[in-house]
DNA sequence: TGACCCAAACTGTAGTACAGTTCAACTGTA
DNA sequence: TACAGTTGAACTGTACTACAGTTTGGGTCA
């Protein structure tokens, strides 16, 4: 480690620090699923330029948060069945590929860790942090594959996702969710492949069925 | 299927194509890695705006042949042994994960036919096509994931990775290539599970180790 | 040789303008 | 009343201009 560890200029340009801003803002529901994000409107609230939030808004595509529609501008993307499938699909094949593979010390620490959060928060009631350290549990697990591009793939996957369940305000019982990660932890603690996959299989099953369900309505 | 199915209006903006065109170019080597990519000598050069370049390289951003650099633009990508290493994994990883499953008769058609065209095109000595099909061969390979986000992320390496074989202008011998890929394909037509992973990881360590070794130069 | 300085080139951002598109409200008609 | 057609406001896509701040590739000077 170096004595200028962690030292480092502010580098970033007024577009990357809107979209950060427009980011979370979305997040936080400001701006709901189909929501269009009108450029004037925005540019002027703020005080920028109207090419400098197209730009934000542009940086904020990488993200998956938004995309463009020709003449209509920025969408806030929206959940459909299809695209929850195709991103639970995607989770399932991911996170059973993962727990193919046997741990190392630190990584099934981290998962751990992650569990005991979920947990905590479950003791606590606190949703939205269940919901966090949730995702952080599923992350620790891709994480066994050893490769930051899935890494980041799946990272990208769980912003898009994390969205959908904020939207959809998705609520289970704090037990059920305990429950369902403690299998699937004990599975790989104990080496358990098949188990793991299955309850892998099992909790996305479940979770799918949930959201198209509140989706229906 | 639908009477207008296919039936689609033009809806394209001045970015996109600009976006289209460039990343053309830059697969075609008309940029080198580490090129940037000036704004306003492109603007003049092709008669529009600058914010409109702009705009296209942002999109240019998406497919990932390009990254941008506070105060420097638009910088090509460049292959590094870590990027090369990072990238080669995640494939590594999803091939394995992807020829555990049982093809459906339709995907080992499709994996069949690529391989047949990787031989075709060694026959005739068309190594850009040699190239083209096998990454064909291996996003057939993907495509057994029946993932949709999985496809379209493998699809997204495989464009930066079709860069780096360019620029680095690797070439095995064609008979090589198809014979690397013969036993792959063999060992999944057998549905043997345990072969077919073995193969794909010698098949990605020979790759990587012939990028890092023209790298070096 | 190396530190320093400078000017050219370029990016990041602002601001204005306008043609073309979308959309919702309004109008007229059967 | 239902529907086709029209209109206008709002907004996007693109162009153009401008300028401060940054980078960069020389020079200059010690």
């Amino acid at each position: 480690m170096s004595a200028l560890d962690g030292l480092e200029v502010r580098r970033t340009t007024t577009a990357q620090q809107l979209a950060d801003g427009l980011s979370e803002r979305i997040m936080a529901g400001a701006f709901g699923p189909g929501d269009r994000l009108r450029e004037s409107a925005i540019a002027a609230e703020l005080g920028v330029a109207r090419n400098t939030i197209r730009e934000a808004v542009r940086i904020l595509e990488l993200t998956g948060l938004v995309r463009y529609e020709v003449n209509r501008g920025a969408v806030v993307i929206a959940p459909t069945p299809e695209k929850i499938e195709a991103l639970y699909t995607a989770r399932e094949r991911l996170e059973t590929a993962a727990v193919l593979r046997t741990p190392r010390p630190e990584q099934l620490e981290a998962i751990t860790r992650a569990f005991d959060e979920i947990t905590e928060a479950a003791a606590e009631g606190d949703t939205a942090r269940i919901v966090d350290r949730d995702l952080a549990f599923h992350q620790a697990i891709v994480a066994l594959l050893d490769s930051t591009r899935l890494d980041e793939f799946f990272a990208a996957m769980t912003k898009e996702l994390r969205f959908y369940l904020m939207v959809l305000s998705k609520s289970e019982t704090p037990e059920e969710v305990v429950a369902q990660h403690r299998v699937i932890l004990d599975a790989i603690r104990l080496g358990d492949h098949d188990r793991a996959v299955a309850e892998i299989r099992a909790h996305i099953d479940v979770s799918v069925e949930q959201l198209e369900q509140l989706l229906r309505r």
